[in-house]
RNA sequence: GCAGAUGUGGCGGAACUGGCAGACGCACAGGACUUAAAAUCCUGCGGUUGAAUAAACCGUGCCGGUUCGAUUCCGGCCAUCUGCACCA
């Protein structure tokens, strides 16, 4: 009887679906609680790639190993459905997006059921479906009435070609991240959520997680905190003044020039006749540059003398006001007090319009280039001889005893804009009225979005939800307004989507509190490194925000985050269609079968890494399922008998198997199973016991094989999913006698065998005993011997 | 430029807390079985010298250090990948 993947398959999925097999009693607060989340996909019209299986099987296997160690186990899988695709495949071909999307849902649930991930279907969500997007809305009814959420106007990242604005992880290089088309900044009334204001929680938290270092690093940078002053320079011949933020008011004396963005309110009003004309050329150049070309041209440094000075308060020494694009209208304060001999930017500045260089710290040279290291400070009166910390100290005392400057803590992190100027979306549950905007009531919820014949977007910026003429009025109390026609952006229903599973029927409220003091946080989040910082610090926030309104119990929502790596053509590129590497694990399933799939994507390497795809590979994990069916299926080896020659073996094999899986090793976990076999290949008697935990082991990596097997051939009568993870004896896993090697200088000469736990003396007569160690200390001086216990004995000679 | 990560046979990779480098798999070679091939089972497989299953030397990106002993720790380079990028 041959291994017949697929009638085995099927057979067993059809088998899980229909017992319903893994579906999650949320209300069993009997067991422990493991809840294992992937990032849910978006549903394209490709279908999945290789690299889904891999973050989908590894969690699966951590799932289904916990069932077998007693947990309840919530592993549920759902739909990103809203996005731009479908509705740029709609407005393409005439479809409606939700039709589409559906069909697309359909496709991916059938291939996911495919590779036999044990997902619990009934908790199924789709972020499309009014009964989920009511939440969204919900949430940001809050949002709104705490002050998040604001309609405010602000520059932002517009995309022409999509016709809506971007956020800002959404613009790669000056081009959409979706598309690659050109992004220019625009003044615009948006949606914005407060972000910023959780800067400081978003930061601290991240310490105490369990997530990849290089992961909270980018959190880290995104963040951006620095702490600095702000200082106020007065004009010269105005009563006007502005503030400057800077990480270094030590070096205030020497600052030679201020720089403006030319976007700064104050350049009107300061600007001189005769720089007036030069001035306006300048902004408008600057206003007309897109994203990218900023980024391409900022090597060299523009800008504009406005003809007006400040007063640097230190010394009361007039110093030029300039304007310039290298200083950013959104960060700070929108200007900089400029210090050219110890900044790089700045040094390049005045370099190139002959502006001042004042040396204020020890060391260096700048004739040739900026001073950006260390040294005690010089020209600064009562801050020389001091080191950077006192006199960053002793000016922020000054500063603020003068009244002149305060301290000031900055973050690069910016506001979340908050709308899409889309069709495909969740509509923002507001209403323009004439005195001003309200939220719809509560009761109102959800407010679905309404059928559309075009769905396609204006140049103008104006959204395809104002077509909608009838669902745009809204009459009450004697008062017309009409709706706000922007969409929550694709970020939004991922925000939360993990507190749905949970409850995701329920009507009442966006999830049960009882429920979610039992399952949050998620213990084990895996997905891609692509949104470490998007995806992962939205969630983190609006679980934030919603923790502090006491409607989730934990701070942080991810416990345990892994990014599984990409998986790469064979020839070592990214797989793309034009390349022709792409390998599609529908026909990988209907060759080798889901089993062989999954324990080839697990065993090709550490799951984090990226590694290039072999062909040959998943032969070779085929080849060994079928070698395991072999022997269970067509070999009389199995007796239920009493026999020790396994004994050793199998109990290493269950302790490693468990560690590894414990900790994500899969690949060595998969090794030491083959090991197994290999031993199990050359006895003559498989003890039952063994074989039995052999196929439990295996379960979570190839679960159909290892039912049949555990069925059939172990003649047991139902799933092995909830059976006892099988336990070893750490002492079966040593031998009474040991082998360890033999040095001489640290040079391999002889391995003996010594009794485990030996005494160093015994060691030694074995040692001088042996004839290979005898032979290498021919003729020489022993200088010193040196044994680690069970581990090496090292001999030093002359 | 800044930050993070990585670098080990022909290839994917393994090595616990500093202790036999190369587990396991792929590819390759040889043998058994077969009329034959495939499949399967068994064996070998870092490099150089060597008839060798003797023996010696070299070997974990490069240079140096600590140590009886370094893929592992320290210092300095190089290369690749990822992210950010005029953030004052």
């Amino acid at each position: 009887m041959a291994y017949d993947f697929k009638n085995i398959e099927q057979k067993w999925q059809e088998y899980w679906e229909k017992n319903n097999t893994f579906k999650t009693d949320v209300w069993d607060f009997s067991k422990p609680k493991y809840y294992a989340l992937d990032m849910f996909p978006y549903p394209s019209g490709q279908g999945l790639h290789v690299g889904h299986p891999e973050g989908y099987t590894a969690t699966d296997i951590m799932a289904r190993m916990k069932r077998m160690q007693g947990y309840n186990v919530l592993h549920p899988m759902g739909w990103d459905a809203f996005g731009l695709p479908a509705e740029q495949y709609a407005i393409k071909t005439g479809n409606h997006p939700d039709i589409f999307t559906r069909q697309n849902i359909q496709v991916f649930k059938k291939q996911l059921k495919m590779l036999g991930l044990s997902f619990d279907w009934d908790k199924e969500l789709s972020t499309c479906d009014p009964e989920y997007y009511k939440w969204t809305q919900w949430i940001f009814i809050q949002l709104y009435k705490d002050g998040l959420a604001k309609y405010i106007d602000m520059p932002v990242n517009w995309c022409e070609e999509l016709g809506t604005v971007l956020a800002n992880d959404e613009v790669i290089d000056g081009k959409s991240e979706r598309g690659g088309f050109p992004v220019v900044r625009k003044n615009m009334k948006q949606w914005v959520l407060d972000i910023p204001s959780y800067a400081e929680t978003l930061l601290e938290n991240l310490d105490d997680l369990d997530w990849p270092e290089s992961t909270k690093e980018m959190q880290r940078n995104w963040i951006g905190k620095s702490v600095g002053a702000h200082v106020k320079f007065k004009v010269a011949e105005h009563d006007l003044e502005f503030t400057v933020f800077t990480t270094r008011c030590d070096t205030l004396f020497g600052a030679t020039y201020c720089v403006l963005a030319p976007e700064h309110a104050l350049v009107k009003q300061i600007v001189t006749a005769e720089q007036s004309q030069i001035v306006d050329d300048y902004i408008k150049q600057c206003s007309s540059k897109s994203d990218l070309e900023r980024t391409e041209l900022n090597k060299e440094k523009t800008g504009v003398f406005t003809g007006a000075y400040a007063i640097n308060p230190v010394n009361n020494k007039k110093i030029p006001i300039w304007i310039a694009d290298y200083v950013l209208s959104s960060y700070g304060t929108g200007s900089i007090m400029a210090v050219p001999a110890h900044d790089e930017r700045d040094y390049a500045f005045a370099k190139k319009f002959g502006l001042d260089i004042i040396p204020v710290l020890d060391g260096g040279n700048v004739e040739n280039e900026a001073y950006t290291e260390d040294g005690l400070h010089i020209n600064s009166e009562f801050l020389n001889g001091l080191n950077k910390e006192d006199a960053i100290n002793k000016m922020l005392s000054w500063l603020e005893d003068n009244n002149i400057g305060t301290k000031k803590i900055n973050y690069k992190l910016r506001e979340w804009i908050f709308a899409r100027q889309r069709y495909w979306g969740e509509p923002i549950p507001i209403v323009h009225f004439e005195d001003g905007m309200e939220t719809i009531d509560e009761s109102e919820l959800p407010l679905v979005l309404p059928e559309l014949e075009d769905y396609a977007p204006s140049k103008t910026g104006a959204s395809p939800l104002e077509k909608a003429t009838d669902w745009l009025k809204v009459v009450k109390d004697g008062k017309t307004g009409k709706r706000e026609t922007s969409t929550m952006p694709g970020s939004a229903a991922s925000s939360w989507y993990f507190l749905r599973y949970i409850d995701p029927r329920n009507d009442k409220e966006f999830a049960n509190k009882e429920l979610l003091e039992h399952w949050l946080p998620v213990d084990l989040y895996m997905g891609g490194r692509e949104h470490a910082v998007g995806h992962l610090l939205y969630s983190r926030f609006w679980n934030n925000y919603l923790y502090n309104k006491g409607l989730v119990p934990v701070k942080e929502p991810f416990a345990k985050l892994r990014h599984q790596g990409m998986i790469l053509g064979s020839n070592g590129e990214k797989m793309s269609k034009s390349k022709g590497n792409v390998v599609n694990p529908d026909d990988m399933v209907k060759e080798f079968g889901a089993d062989s799939l999954r324990v080839y994507e697990m065993f090709m390497g550490p799951i984090e890494a990226s590694k290039p795809w072999d062909p040959t590979g998943i032969e070779g994990s085929k080849k060994f399922l079928e070698r395991v069916w072999r022997l269970y299926a067509e070999s009389d080896k199995i007796q239920d008998v009493e026999d020790n020659t396994l004994e050793k073996i199998y109990n290493v094999t269950v302790k490693k198997v468990t560690n590894d899986y414990e900790t994500m090793n899969f690949n060595t976990a998969i090794s030491q199973l083959m090991i197994f076999i290999n031993s199990a290949y050359k006895v003559d008697v498989l003890p039952k016991k063994y074989a039995e935990g052999f196929i439990q082991l295996l379960n979570p990596v190839a679960p159909h094989i290892t039912e049949e097997l555990w069925t059939t051939v172990l003649g047991h009568n139902s799933t092995i999913a909830y059976e006892k993870w099988p336990e070893f004896d750490d002492s079966k896993t040593i031998d009474d006698e040991i082998e360890i090697p033999v040095q001489c200088n640290g040079k391999l000469k002889s391995t003996i065998v010594i009794p485990l736990d030996a005494d160093e003396d015994t060691v030694k007569s074995i040692v001088h005993a042996d004839a290979n160690v005898c032979n290498s200390l021919e003729g020489k001086n022993i200088v010193k011997e040196i044994y680690i216990k069970n581990k090496i004995y090292n001999i030093v000679v002359k």
